[in-house]
DNA sequence: ATAAACTTTCAATAATTATTGAAAGTTTAG
DNA sequence: CTAAACTTTCAATAATTATTGAAAGTTTAT
């Protein structure tokens, strides 16, 4: 395999699981080219390398920065705008990490809850309503702490524990 | 909050969370609605609560046993199907851990195997596509790892493992 | 001040994904 | 055997989501 292919086969098939993460297929498209790239990058060239719109590389490129994981970098004398990716993979999965925590488990959390602090009527349904739900908010919270503890560890730390523990 | 307006909301809540473990809208109801229900429940009443298609419920329900989340009750007397979904959720834990290893960390890993065994050539570029594409099937080996034991596991060993670690 | 270089926005459109519903298929009871 | 009860399949359609491209916005150089 040559490097155009391998390349290609990269960004193509992180960019599909992309969606495993949330995130569309043309933000990680854009995440891996700049994963791999030993440069800065303009948008003129992520739309050439990914062949898409000037409008959507601008929306995406935002989108990855909101997740903070793609920077700005302003290169002397240049006038446009180059990107970077965070290029350590620890810190990459500590930034996913916190993200999706913030943005899916949270909430999740807050309406479980809720959920499981109704008014127990005595009823057999409302019963096991309260106490599936309840079982699942503490599963949804041990996997958010567990997350976040990744999210907040220095690196490699977490890596060294868990394969420790479970090796 | 009424039992019903709760119902709904956990019904509709932990439905639009489905995208996140990797299954579709009709299908995380559907597991939902099982999950806080007292009894098992035929596809007429899951298609009357959740105001979907026979077909749509039936194509849904095949896909939750496929997941091995739902399995098919047999009543004796009633000619119809009843179905029902794990109830623990430790295992409904192990169920997804292991299906989503299977079926999308697995291959990934392999394709980043390929592409960082590509001949090295020499230049900068190929150097560090090996070197990133390697850290990240590293990094994707060490989360496909750790979700593996999580889902060979006794119950509640992990948990408790892991609070005592994160504690 | 203004023109060139560049980025963002957003309504229109395309692509993808989910859902329906009715026909075909299967199983069971009598 | 066959009619009724039930489930599955799948082409058509609807709903959702992603993408484009051109106009509007912004910044910088002169």
């Amino acid at each position: 395999m040559e490097y155009k292919e391998a390349k290609e086969k990269f960004i193509s098939t992180w960019g599909s699981l992309g969606t495993l993460w949330g995130i569309n297929k043309a933000m990680a498209q854009i995440q891996s080219l700049l994963f791999i790239s030993i440069k800065p990058l303009s948008m003129e060239e992520i739309m050439e390398e990914l062949k898409i719109s000037r409008g959507n590389t601008s929306m995406n490129l935002r989108q990855l920065m909101d997740w903070g994981i793609v920077t700005k970098e302003l290169i002397p004398g240049e006038r446009k705008e180059f990107f970077t990716t965070e290029k350590d993979v620890q810190e990459l999965a500590r930034h996913i990490a916190k993200e999706r925590s913030r943005r899916e488990i949270k909430p999740v959390l807050k309406v479980l809850k809720e959920v499981s602090s109704i008014n127990d009527d005595g009823t057999e349904k409302t019963k096991e309503l309260i106490k599936q739900t309840k079982a699942l908010h503490d599963l949804a919270d041990t996997a958010d702490s567990l997350l976040n503890k990744v999210a907040n560890q220095e690196q490699n730390w977490v890596t060294k524990s868990l394969l420790k523990l479970f090796k």
